[in-house]
DNA sequence: ATATACATACCGTCGTGCGGTATCAAAAAG
DNA sequence: CTTTTTGATACCGCACGACGGTATGTATAT
């Protein structure tokens, strides 16, 4: 195969591949023959020439993964028209509506058998979205008075286990009834908290995805 | 090797040294024949005689972990001088002081670079100890008026996510300091359920096993 | 005698390392 | 300004050791 002259679009194409075969058949029973087979032509050499192993491929795909989400939620985070509560508010409107859960649909994503890119996922959540994005807006709400807590360290990682691991349909795969039940006592949990950030339009769009998913299975 | 007379012997000498290496070098570390040369003369055959694969090995390791915990919730769940939510208090008191938690620290745990085993333990708790051990608690608590959701099954699922994942200090090595905040948001997240089950004894036992659990790492 | 506990030899596949080659951009030479 | 040189890098493809797993043999317990 011809050099590219590009070798970005060369990394990208293994990113893309890799991506969808560790969606559809999981990390551990993705081999790197079976990327080499969907390039269309590269071989074992060009991808170790760009990685230097199957688990950096791995963190890479996770990394493009959480990337646009991390881009919504650092622009939510700067911005100075909204209080901290109301930044949270924010953050599940978009999230639940961005481009990234349709795009997701197109291929079969099966994280229930995929240990290796869950724990990745779970790592990038708990380790990297909480401290850096979601803990600075609670600390604002508690400066600017529309949040109360002592402990907003453990509350953004909190808020970040539940609705991004525990409410995300690619990791458990709830039935509408079973999405709807996390959803309202998610909903009552924040208001224990004092956060009262769900209303019927979400609800309303999280009922949606529970369907569309449980169709496309 | 000369034959066992009883070859559960050899089953549970398999799992002990299965369970030793997972938790030392993690599953995906750990080879077949690393358990082989600690088995003590005995081949890789009979451990293909007693275990059709290395997953198989894994699913029995879980299993024995679970046990003795699962034991502990059987009996108090069908406990009849108690009360849901008196249940529930007792079940987190109990978990805290369970002789596993000492017996763990002989070896050392390292769920942070074990996915397959974290995952293992996940599914475990999500799928079998919250629905078959929690929930029917939550339901007597229902009936008896000492719990008020209308969404038992969720909640059962949410405590379990966050008592026995998020505050186990095997998943995410937290430091004393972030064990008492993870504590204390707990609690107040519990008694948004009007669920008021922690206490100060409990808190001192926790904070004991977070120190005990820095110092062996 | 037969089932079963274990041993041994072997298989295909995997992730990875590496020597070699083709192609590039930029500097040096003309 | 053109040509040549040069060193970096994109890529090839084979070989290796280790892996999980299997087929088959043997000895022991029932």
């Amino acid at each position: 195969m011809a050099r590219n002259k590009h070798p970005e679009e060369t990394v990208n194409l293994i990113l893309d591949v890799a991506y969808r075969l560790f969606m559809e058949k999981g990390y551990e029973r993705t081999s790197i023959q079976d990327i080499i087979n969907n390039l269309g032509g590269l071989s074992k050499g060009a991808i170790y020439h760009h990685f230097k192993s199957k688990d950096e491929i791995l963190v890479a795909v996770t990394d493009r993964m959480t990337a646009q989400s991390n881009q919504m939620l650092s622009a939510i985070k700067d911005r100075t028209d909204l209080n901290g509560q109301e930044k949270l508010k924010k953050i599940f409107k978009d999230s639940i509506q961005r481009p990234v859960q349709d795009e997701i649909f197109t291929v079969a994503p099966d994280l229930h058998n995929n240990p290796r890119l869950l724990f990745s996922i779970l790592r990038e959540t708990m380790d990297e979205a909480a401290p850096n994005y979601i803990l600075p807006i609670i600390e604002q709400g508690i400066a600017d008075g529309s949040i109360k807590t002592d402990y907003p360290g453990a509350l953004a990682e909190l808020i970040m286990l539940t609705a991004n691991i525990w409410m995300n349909p690619m990791i458990f795969d709830n039935t509408p009834e079973e999405a709807y039940q996390k959803f309202m006592i998610f909903g009552q949990m924040m208001k224990g908290f004092g956060l009262d950030i769900l209303d019927d339009e979400l609800l309303e769009r999280l009922q949606e995805l529970a369907e569309l998913y449980q169709q496309n299975k």
